[in-house]
DNA sequence: TCTGGGGTCCTAGGACCC
DNA sequence: TCTGGGGTCCTAGGACCC
C-alpha cells in the first residue's frame, strides 16, 4: 500500500506570482490577516532568513532593506486555486484526502512500481493547468509521506518527486531529520524526546513504541510506528463535515471594557453562525474565550473560556449570541488588557425538525451502533432530554421500552441494559 | 503602536456514583 | 499516623497542524 503527499510549493506566494509574474525569482513574503506576521515565504525570502510567523512590524525595515516584496493575503484567491488543484487530483487519482488548503494525501496503491512515473505526470499536469508547482512524496505511511515530500523539496535533483521504498533509503533520510521536523512533533515533544536521547527521526523510528507511549501517549506511539512503515493513520476520503466552527480576532490594541468585548463577541457569533448555516449545520454549545497579550510580559496575564450549552441545538444568530454573552459574563474580569477574543461553536448535522426517533443499527454484539446513536442524541437534543429507550427486533419483532431517569439518559451502557 | 485565524485530537483531573 | 476502591462522565487545556 502506497500513499502520496502532494504539497503546493510556497502556496500563497505561488498564487501571488501567477498574477504578478514580476515577483518570480524575487524574495516575497505573504502576511497574515491584519498584516500581522509572515505566513508564506518564497525560496528567496527563506534564504534571506525570513522566518515563518515573524511579525512584520519588527522586521519591516530589515526586509525592505533586503529587497523583500510584501503582500497582504488574499484568501479568496488561494481558495479558488486550491480547488482547481484538488479537482485535478480528484480526476487523475483513485483516492484523495484534502488535508489543508495546499496539501492532499493521495492513494497510490495498486500501481505496481509505476508510482514515480505517475507522480511526475501528475506534477506536470498540475503545473501546466494551474501554474502551481507541487512536490510529491510517495511512501507506505502518511507520516513518512511528509518526510518524503520534504525531501522532494530539498533535493533539487529529485525534480519534485521522491519515492522512499527501501528500509535503507528511509533510514538514511530519517537520520538527517531533526526530531522536531517530524510531522506531529514540535518544540515541547521535541524537548521531551531529546531528554530520552532521541534527537533524529531515525532515533525515533528505532525507539520502542512502549517508551514513546509512556512519554507522549498514543499520539507519539503512532508517529513512531508510522516512521517504521506501520500504517496507523488511514487515508480518509470521506468528506466529513466540520466538528467546530470558530471566529476570533486580535484587537490590535488592548481592550478593557466589557461592552467592547460584548460587541466583538456578538460579531464573531454572527460570522460563525452564517458559516454554520451555509454548511447546513447546527450548534449545541457556544464557547467564548478572551485573553491578554503574552507579548506584554509586564502586563498581568489572564485568559479564560466558558462553554454554554443550548437547550435545543440552533443556528439562530440571536440565540447563539445570547449564549456567547452569557459565557462572556462568566469569564470577564475587569482590570485586564485584553488583546484577543473569540467564540467556538460545536457543529453537527441537524436532525430534521420532525425527527423524534434515532435508530441504532447493527448486530446485538456490536455496541458501536448504539454508542454512535447516543452521541447523536446527546449532540442534537442536548443532555437529559431522552426519556425512553427501546429495542426492536425485525422478523417476529418484539419491543420493550422503559423510561430512564434523566441522570442516566446519556450513558449508552444504561440504554444497552434496557435494550 | 503594531505578533493570524481556523482547526483536530488527546488527556489529566474534578465531579460524581455505588 | 493511617481515612475505600473501582469506576464513569465531562471539560479545560495542552499540543499539534496549516
Amino acid at each position: 500500500m502506497m500513499v502520496g503527499l502532494v504539497d503546493c510549493n510556497n502556496f500563497y506566494v505561488s498564487c501571488e506570482r501567477l498574477f504578478q509574474p514580476q515577483l518570480r525569482g524575487r524574495p516575497v513574503v505573504v502576511l497574515s490577516n491584519n498584516d500581522g506576521c509572515a505566513v508564506a515565504r518564497s525560496e528567496e525570502a527563506k534564504q534571506l532568513g525570513v522566518k515563518m510567523g515573524a511579525p512584520w512590524h519588527l522586521h519591516r525595515a530589515a526586509w525592505k532593506q533586503a529587497g523583500v516584496t510584501v503582500r497582504s493575503s488574499n484568501y479568496a484567491l488561494y481558495g479558488d486555486l486550491s480547488n482547481r488543484v484538488m479537482s485535478i487530483l480528484r480526476m487523475l487519482t483513485p483516492g484523495i484526502e484534502v488535508y489543508s488548503i495546499d496539501e492532499a494525501f493521495i492513494d497510490f496503491g495498486g500501481m505496481g512500481g509505476r508510482e514515480e512515473q505517475v507522480a511526475r505526470e501528475l506534477r506536470a499536469t498540475i503545473l501546466q493547468w494551474t501554474g502551481i508547482p507541487v512536490s510529491i512524496g510517495i511512501v507506505p505511511t502518511k507520516t513518512l509521506a511528509k518526510v518524503a515530500n520534504r525531501s522532494a523539496k530539498k533535493v533539487p535533483v529529485s525534480g519534485g518527486v521522491r519515492v522512499l521504498l527501501t528500509d535503507e533509503v528511509q533510514q538514511q533520510v530519517l537520520s538527517k531529520l531533526e526530531v522536531e521536523d517530524i510531522w506531529g512533533v514540535a518544540t515541547r515533544l521535541g524537548r521531551r524526546l531529546r531528554a530520552l536521547g532521541i534527537a533524529t527521526a531515525a532515533d525515533m523510528r528505532n525507539a520502542a513504541p512502549e517508551a514513546l507511549r509512556k512519554e507522549g501517549g498514543v499520539v507519539l506511539e503512532r508517529i513512531g510506528r508510522e516512521l517504521r512503515g506501520e500504517r496507523c493513520l488511514q487515508l480518509d476520503d470521506a468528506t466529513r463535515s466540520a466538528k467546530s466552527i470558530m471566529a476570533s480576532r486580535s484587537f490590535g490594541r488592548p481592550v478593557t471594557e466589557r461592552s467592547e468585548l460584548e460587541q466583538a463577541v456578538a460579531s464573531f457569533v454572527s460570522r460563525a453562525a452564517e458559516k454554520l448555516r451555509r454548511q447546513h449545520l447546527t450548534a449545541g454549545t457556544v464557547t467564548t474565550f478572551i485573553h491578554t497579550s503574552p507579548f506584554r510580559p509586564t502586563d498581568r496575564q489572564y485568559g479564560a473560556s466558558a462553554l454554554v450549552r443550548l437547550c435545543v441545538a440552533s443556528s439562530n444568530t440571536p440565540k447563539l449570541i445570547q449564549a456567547a454573552l452569557q459565557a462572556l459574563r462568566e469569564i470577564y474580569r475587569p482590570g485586564f488588557r485584553y488583546v484577543k477574543a473569540g467564540i467556538l461553536l460545536d457543529a453537527f448535522e441537524p436532525a430534521g425538525e420532525e425527527q423524534t426517533h434515532l435508530w441504532a443499527g447493527g448486530d446485538s454484539e456490536n455496541e458501536r451502533g448504539l454508542m454512535a446513536t447516543m452521541d447523536r442524541v446527546n449532540r442534537i437534543w442536548g443532555r437529559g432530554t431522552l426519556n425512553m429507550a427501546a429495542c426492536g427486533v425485525r422478523n417476529g419483532w418484539s419491543m420493550r421500552a422503559e423510561h430512564l431517569s434523566p441522570r442516566y439518559t446519556t450513558r449508552w451502557q444504561d440504554l444497552l441494559h434496557v435494550a
